[in-house]
DNA sequence: ATTGTGCTGAACAATGTGTTCGGATGAGCG
DNA sequence: CGCTCATCCGAACACATTGTTCAGCACAAT
């Protein structure tokens, strides 16, 4: 009897994506939830403790689905260009990363995405910058990319822009890279 | 008649301020800002329509003076640097940037000084970078350039690093112009 | 001393939260 | 097929928070 808990969580997800894209977190109750859903309210508690327990739910799927896309992306090209993976990643979910990073969503969300996209970074800058303190610390540097890049896919995200991901990220590449090179002597 | 008013406004303020840095924002009730400013429930709605509404006229004290702060920053320079500017005046008000801007506040006020400092950041692209179309979007340097900027200054506030506003300004400077030289054959 | 503006605090309806429980349903298994 | 139990339903509940109202108090201004 697995079907019927499988279907509610994905009825109870897809109620929630919907409706951030429609109103925006902050102004869901757990009503219109359960009502766009048609679930009732005494399931709902007895899968999720919360509105924000039913979010962080979509955000470790999602985050999955971001490492195995990562793993494949590694894995398949020759020349791994980790931030295109990811304007590629967040293009194929569209409205999955909309509704849980762009500006309808939670800041909860947010603060996950830039978490996990800046572990990845974080292991390419160590692999690339001398380690020598300069005049920049790293950490600096890191927070700047980091920023940017999140900044520029949400933007991306929440404007609908014709670029593509292979636009943006090589937009982001020529923003990025002259000044690292010339900040550490590269 | 007026003297009470300002007092009770300044009152609520303040408890405003110290339980967004104690607890954040989100989790704050009309009732614990009113009896942290020891103020009548009454009181408060005859002054406010919300609790967001309270917040928001904090976040128009703080664009006035960032204004002024611009504006006496330009005048006096002979040569001017609205990042440096930013990164002082957030030095000078840190307890209400961090409050209103950081972690622990609300998501309205972060877009409504994103708005702000793009205002300024805008004007002084404009007169900087070309007017043809190259490569880059005007648009997408300008948001790359902000995100980067927001995510230190609220990256430094937050987590109380030891660089001074002149330091701050200068990586983020060395981090962000040879980039930009380079994309805009300047 | 009088006046009126602003503050108080209790009481109120309305809305949302999270829990509980008896009963309905249908998936899976023999 | 028929049994059984996990799952779902939905009404009812106590509780918290919101935003309003109003009668009465306090004190600034003149």
């Amino acid at each position: 009897m697995d079907r019927r808990v499988r279907r509610t969580r994905e009825l109870l997800r897809r109620a929630l994506v919907d409706l951030i894209l429609e109103r925006g977190y902050d102004r869901l109750t757990v009503q219109d939830i359960i009502d766009r859903a048609d679930v009732g309210r005494s399931t709902f508690y007895a899968h999720y403790t919360d509105k924000d327990d039913l979010l962080l739910s979509g955000m470790e799927d999602l985050a999955r689905a971001f490492e195995e896309h990562m793993e494949r992306h590694f894995a398949t090209r020759g020349h791994p260009n980790p931030v295109l993976a990811v304007f590629q990643h967040a293009d194929q979910q569209r409205d999955l990363y909309k509704a849980l990073a762009g500006k309808r969503g939670a800041e909860v969300m947010r603060a996950g995405l830039r978490r996990r996209i800046g572990e990845v970074g974080a292991r390419r800058i160590h692999g690339f910058l001398p380690d020598q303190d300069v005049a920049l610390p790293r950490e600096v540097t890191l927070e700047f990319l980091l920023s940017a890049l999140l900044g520029l896919l949400i933007w991306w995200l929440d404007d609908d822009l014709p670029y593509t991901p292979e636009q943006m990220a090589d937009m982001y590449m020529r923003l990025a890279v002259p000044s690292v090179r010339t900040v550490y002597g590269i």
